[in-house]
DNA sequence: AAGATATATTTGTAATAACAACTAGAGTAT
DNA sequence: ATACTCTAGTTGTTATTACAAATATATCTT
């Protein structure tokens, strides 16, 4: 459906408003279909995206820093973010030996057996990108860089 | 900057994970953007777009609903946010004579003078976009409506 | 008209986000 | 060593979001 017809916006002052107006709307949209997504395993985007960053090191550990600065939302609070996480034992936390402002994070067994479980169901959630080609999935990308410069 | 650079990832399992990483990053970087700029007139992105859809209906007044089923962010909680931008004076709300259940919603005087001063400095704000041209714009943008579905 | 159902909005709440202030440890210069 | 500065992380506070339940009014059915 188109953006004009989604948010019932008859136009547009111009093309650039439109493509704003866009990402903003899909990017929330598809954070939505997201979470819904991840509900089943109490998760939510941010914290899924973390236990991914922590699997993608595993079996390393990372400090907090690392994270932030690798999450999607850099304007959630890492640090209390990591504590939900460790409250559901799905990651650990440790202070760093050599260095003792920072803190070793790492992903928990538990954690990577709650990723397994989320990677089983991946195709379902996947459907919906099927509706671009990998052509236009490349497109759209290179585009999204472009934009923020 | 390429997404893999933005959020330190290698590589992505395909292109649709690719894109749905940047989509959701980057509607996060944009609101975010937007949030900094809106910051000078003490006003939220969905406060914003609030007010311009009531800008785009003035001098009719407009329902709750309507609003709603408009804004970008369908998860904020419009009822609330009206008030907000009642207690600023910049929008209005009375019960609707007809249907006692409705509320009438409108922009203020006011309101449309914070629009206007707003608008005055747009210039300065869209200067990202015209990283895109007009063509590329229109790409995002249709491609964006085809991943919704 | 009474009761059931649908619609529009508000309110309660718990979780999360935004932002600033604070604490603690490391590195550096004198 | 002392003072200064920088870095990493935590904590406090307020606003916003997500979701469910409650309220109030309208509409439909019999």
């Amino acid at each position: 459906m188109k953006i004009e017809e989604e948010i019932n916006q008859k136009q547009f002052r111009d093309v650039y408003e439109k493509v704003m107006v866009n990402v903003l709307f899909t990017g929330s949209w598809l954070q939505n279909y997201n979470n819904q997504f991840l509900k089943d395993y109490d998760l939510t985007v941010q914290q899924y995206n973390v236990l991914r960053i922590l699997r993608g090191q595993s079996p390393e550990k990372i400090m907090l820093n690392e994270i932030q600065s690798r999450m999607l939302d850099r304007m959630s609070n890492a640090s209390r973010l990591v504590d939900k996480l460790k409250n559901k034992q799905l990651v650990e936390r440790k202070a760093c030996k050599h260095d003792r402002r920072k803190v070793d994070i790492w992903i928990t067994p538990l954690g990577l057996e709650v990723l397994e479980k989320i990677d089983a169901k991946m195709a379902d959630f996947y459907e919906i990108f099927y509706r671009l080609t990998e052509e236009e999935s490349e497109t759209i990308s290179h585009l999204l860089d472009k934009l923020r410069g």
